[in-house]
Order: C-alpha cells, then sequence, then structure tokens
DNA sequence: CTGAAAGCGCTAACAG
DNA sequence: CTGTTAGCGCTTTCAG
C-alpha cells in the first residue's frame, strides 16, 4: 500500500518518516527501554502506515539471540509426530519462540544433514526425537552451545536432557497384563522398521516380560508401506491362517491394530474371549470404533509440551540445577474391550 | 571435540586454523568459485575437525537470500495438513530451500500475527493455505515482494498464485451423483467451523446441486472437538432417530463419515441400499474399513508439491510468465460401496 | 528519555 | 585461483 519498488523497508525509512533516530524507532518496536507515550505512539503509527516488516535475520545477527527452536522428527505421515509437534507448539504460543521443523525420515545420515541445516540457524534449543543417533549428531548436539531435548524415549543416555517414556517397559507392562489375562499363545505385528528404535524396544520389552514367564511369541509378522489399518486387516487373516492357536494378537500399533479388529468383528470372532487384541499409542481414532481396542497411551502431546518447556527454562535466566532434566512419562495401559480381565472358564 | 568456550566457531576460526582467507574458506563451503583441490580439501577438513557449523544468519544478511519457505496452514491436528506440509517437503528435498510451519488454529488474527513474525524472516516465498484472509494479511502478502501460493481452494481471487480444488465444484458434483444414483432424502453432518471456509464452499456447493434438481437438505448437524470417528457414529444414530426416512448421508469429512458408517454397519443397515454414505479426501485410513466409502480426493500431497514447485520456479530465475500461476486439481470422485451405481428396483 | 558509533558473521564486488 | 574492502539492517553500548 505504500513504496513503488520491490525493496523491503528498514528501520530508516520508519526512521525518515516520523522524525525519530532509528534507535528509537527500534526501541519502541520492541518494548524496550523507555520511550515516551507521544513519539511511542508516532512511531507505532507510521510502522503500521508504512506496512515495516522488521528484519528479524538483521536483528538475530546484532543481538546474537534467535527466538527458533529446532524440532527434528522422523516423519510427518505417522500422526505421532503432528500431535508432538502439537504439544510443542501449544507451549510456545505465547512466547518469543517458534518451532521450526525438520524431518529425517528415519534416516540417520538425513537427520545429521537436518540438524545440521537447522544449528546453521543458530537456534535457541533443539528439541530431536530418539536417543540413538550418529556420532557425527552427537557431537553437534553437545557442541551446539544450546539446550538439547531428546524426546519420545528415555531408554538410554541423553546428550543433555530428555523427556519419554520407556517403551522397553511399556512392552514388558503390555506382556504382564496379557499373560495375567490368561493368554497363552502370542503372536506379534509390527512395522519392518529397522530404524525406528522405540518400535524395536517395545518389541524387545515385549519379548522380554513374556520370558521372564517363560512364554514365547508363537507367530510374528512385519509389514512396511501402505495403508495401515489395511494391513491390520491382511496380517492377522494371515497370521490367523497359518497360526489359528493364537489366543492373543499385540500389534506395534493402534492402527494395524484397528485393521486387525475390524477384521475379526467381520468374522464374528469372539472378542477377548477367543482372541485378544492390544494396540499402542492410544490414538484418538479408537474412540469411534464398534469394541475399544486395548492400548497404551504414548503421551504425545504431554511429551512435546515437557520438551518445550524445558527449553523455555533454559532460554529464561532459571539456574539450570532447576530444572527437571529427565521426565519420564508413564503410559497408562488402557483395557478397552480387548483384553479381558478375568480369566475365562 | 574442540573449542573450550561458549562461543560458536566463525569462518574466521576455519581461516586462522588453515592459514586461508575467510572468503577462500567461505566459498569452499559454500562451492561457489572455483578454488584449488588442495586448498579445497584442506579446508573442508579442518572445518569438520573444529565442527563448525555456518552461520546463516550472517550468511542471509550478507547476501539478501534467505532459503526458507513460509508455509502457513491451519492446524496440525487434521492430518490433511501435514499431508499437504508432506508434500511441500518432498518438492523441497533436494533444494537449498526448507519449510517453515506456522499454524492458525483457523484464526484470521493469528494467521495475522504468524503472517508477520514469517515474514519478518524474509522467506524466499510464502504457501498459505486458503484465499480469505483478513485484509491486512491480504496487504502483507501483496507487499511482501516474494512469491505467494495460496492453497487448497481455487473458489476466489488469489493474491498472487493458487494451487487447490474447488470445493463448491466438489460438493455440487458430489450432490449431481448421489441424485443420479436415484437418493432422495439427504442428510448432511459437518464440522462446526464457520471459518472453514472450504468445507463451508464444499457444502454452498452441495446444496446448491441439490437445489438444481429440486431437492433439499432434509437434516444437518454439526459437531466440533472430539475424536472425529466417534463423532460420527453418534451424530449419525442421533439423525436417524431424529429423521428415519433418510436414504443418504453427506459427511463433510471421511473420518465422521467411517464413524458413520461403521455405525450402521453395527446396526446391520443395508448399505448403500437402505442407505447410501459419502465423505470427502480421500483419506488412507478408508481402505481399511469393511466397505469402501465414497469420497472425493482432495488432492493433499500434489497441491503441497505443486505449491513448492511454483515458488521454486520463480526463485530460479524463470520467466515469471513461463509458470503456471494457477492450478486447478480436479478430485476424483471414488464411489466406493456406499454409493451405489444403479437405482434400486 | 533520546541519539551516535561500532559492530554481529558473512558475502558481493572488485582487485590482484 | 585468492585476497581486500565494504557493507547487509539491526542492536548493543555508551553518551548526552
Amino acid at each position: 500500500m505504500t513504496s513503488t519498488d520491490k525493496r523491503p523497508l528498514t528501520l530508516r525509512d520508519v526512521s525518515d518518516a516520523c522524525g525519530v533516530s532509528e534507535m528509537t524507532v527500534s526501541r519502541v518496536l520492541r518494548n524496550r527501554g523507555d520511550v515516551s507515550a507521544a513519539t511511542r505512539e508516532r512511531v507505532l503509527n507510521t510502522a503500521k502506515e508504512l506496512g515495516y516488516v522488521p528484519n528479524q535475520i538483521a536483528g538475530s545477527l546484532a543481538s546474537k539471540r534467535v527466538n527458533l527452536v529446532a524440532v527434528i522428527i522422523p516423519s510427518l505421515s505417522n500422526m505421532v509426530f503432528p500431535e508432538v509437534l502439537n504439544g510443542v507448539n501449544q507451549m510456545l504460543e505465547d512466547t518469543p519462540l517458534q518451532p521450526v521443523v525438520g524431518v529425517t525420515d528415519y534416516l540417520p545420515e538425513k537427520e545429521e544433514r537436518v540438524l545440521y541445516e537447522m544449528l546453521s540457524w543458530r537456534p535457541s534449543g533443539v528439541i530431536i526425537a530418539g536417543l540413538e543417533h550418529s556420532d557425527a549428531t552427537r557431537a553437534m548436539l553437545a557442541n551446539s552451545g544450546i539446550p538439547v531435548v531428546e524426546i519420545m524415549d528415555v531408554d538410554g543416555r541423553p546428550v543433555d536432557a530428555m523427556v519419554g517414556i520407556s517403551h522397553r517397559r511399556a512392552g514388558r507392562e503390555m506382556a504382564k497384563a496379557i499373560l495375567k489375562e490368561g493368554y497363552e499363545h502370542i503372536g506379534f505385528m509390527g512395522t519392518k522398521m529397522p530404524l525406528d528404535h522405540r518400535a524395536r524396544k517395545r518389541f524387545e520389552g515385549f519379548t522380554e516380560g513374556l520370558a521372564k514367564a517363560g512364554v514365547e511369541i508363537e507367530d510374528r509378522d512385519f509389514y512396511s508401506g501402505g495403508s495401515a489399518l489395511a494391513k491390520g486387516r491382511e496380517m492377522t487373516q494371515e497370521m490367523l491362517e497359518r497360526s489359528p492357536d493364537l489366543d492373543f494378537l499385540y500389534y506395534s500399533n493402534d492402527m494395524i491394530g484397528a485393521g486387525g479388529l475390524l477384521y475379526l468383528i467381520d468374522q464374528g470372532i469372539d472378542i477377548p474371549g477367543q482372541i485378544g487384541l492390544a494396540g499402542f499409542n492410544g490414538v484418538e481414532l479408537l474412540q469411534g470404533l464398534p469394541r475399544q481396542l486395548a492400548t497404551m497411551d504414548a503421551c504425545r502431546a504431554e511429551i512435546g509440551q515437557a520438551a518445550a518447556q524445558i527449553i523455555l527454562n533454559q532460554t529464561a535466566d532459571v539456574p539450570r540445577d532447576d530444572i527437571a532434566h529427565q521426565q519420564t512419562l508413564t503410559p497408562k495401559l488402557a483395557f478397552g474391550d480387548t483384553l479381558r480381565r478375568h480369566r475365562r472358564g
């Protein structure tokens, strides 16, 4: 609505337009230092009239302060990650900090590249999924000089802070619950992702939990790609044809679990009498299914919020020791309708 | 592994460490201009040894080039938006450009704030959902001097470029298809979001399409919050109790449609004989349901990709006129199992 | 309360 | 092929 050339306006333009020094304009725009109400208003008005938008690039360089928080996650296709991102976003809502997202596709090399790019913006903090990273990645994090929060998993040693749940424990607890309900012939279905360490740990915890009672998984299957719900259907059908004696199916996520559930309902199979089921994540989706799939909440939003909070605390001048640097959240087991609470007659 | 103080390393440090001018180091690190293979390697090595990460803040200020693309979307909770984001991400994958996400929660004031913040980073382009913006937002976009792509909707005038589908037409087409299949008593269920202009336009197009044949919606209901799948169940039950004569239910999105579908299957109702159903979006989830819900693809990933492509083209020195600045994608109607193809006996 | 001077760390534009 | 000189647009710091 103003200038005719393409050059973005500078502080200088505003300064000229209202006869106040650049410095004063800067102060007004940042609410720093005392400025008389009169000039203050004048500056604000002309800035708005001109449509001036400050240049954070220059501002950040000068102040050596960048209000960006790098958030590095493996994927955007799995609802889990947008959900933690949402948690981060919420917590940062009314602060000057702003999240910047990087996606690694579960690839360590890509994680390295993405982190490097992010760090080159000199953000105020890094939130990164998982505890497993390449040496180079870990070195960059350690030497970055900024707060780092590793999230979603607590089975391992963090570079700096960490917030998440123990997937190993989650698997173990689920095994315990299943055995306690009297199931004995257990099948497992999950994603074929050697680089999804959390799924791996859950699986390990699960087999470990069973092993303690002398039980072993009797069948297992892994998939990759495609609609998880559809895969759940297919794989469940195949597994039950292959291993008709199974009385419990543990799915590494709720989506394939839901697919399995829908398939079994279709088949008129008695759940949880004939076959019990459980998934993982506690996705909202499950609320609408005909039967509630047993699951375990992964605390996605809470993790995002807690991680953002840690960054915020360190950005403020809070003594570092006052901050909980390791937060282990405890996922709640929801029995739903597919993991019975009493032994069958 | 290197310095003992907290100050991030600068070009200067690398320059000192390997006895080459800062300028040469800079050139090596950016692959610009000719540098002898020998010095090149030496610089690269010391940079890696020191763990030097360039400072893009300074670089961008000096070069007046910022390889960031602002992506402004209403929400991260609705899978639709992570999906377009994914499309953007993919297209930008092997380019220097990097997306930065802002979330508006469907609030015009927040959109304004978010855009202002984004523009203050002087990004190379803006991708923003929707065509409806406040005057201030539109002014900022128009005066930004960078490529702007408005996405997801084409029913209106863009500030600059636009890529999307016509939701009005999508609604109309669906109405036409439903009538053609012989349904006559139609109910509608959707979200209670006055600010979701795309849903609104779909609804308007739908009623318009029906009106042309002298048909009116006989019942309607709107929800907000909660699990869409669960809401679909509830609302469908309520609506059918209220209006038992309905023979078709049009849902404003696939999730509530899926909820309705599952409910009706539960009830043993004949689909699409007794009641037909349709949703909107073409979400992958539908693949795993017992029956395929009729739907219309919203072309999410394609939209993200096309938008990113437009930004890329303008960033390169391609003459502006060579670029398709308006792309209307055509959503395909998938009949699935819930919109019969022939009149009933 | 307001202004002037001196960079922030890098790159464009020239020299060699 | 390599180096030097000026800034980029802002904020810090120090004087009024």
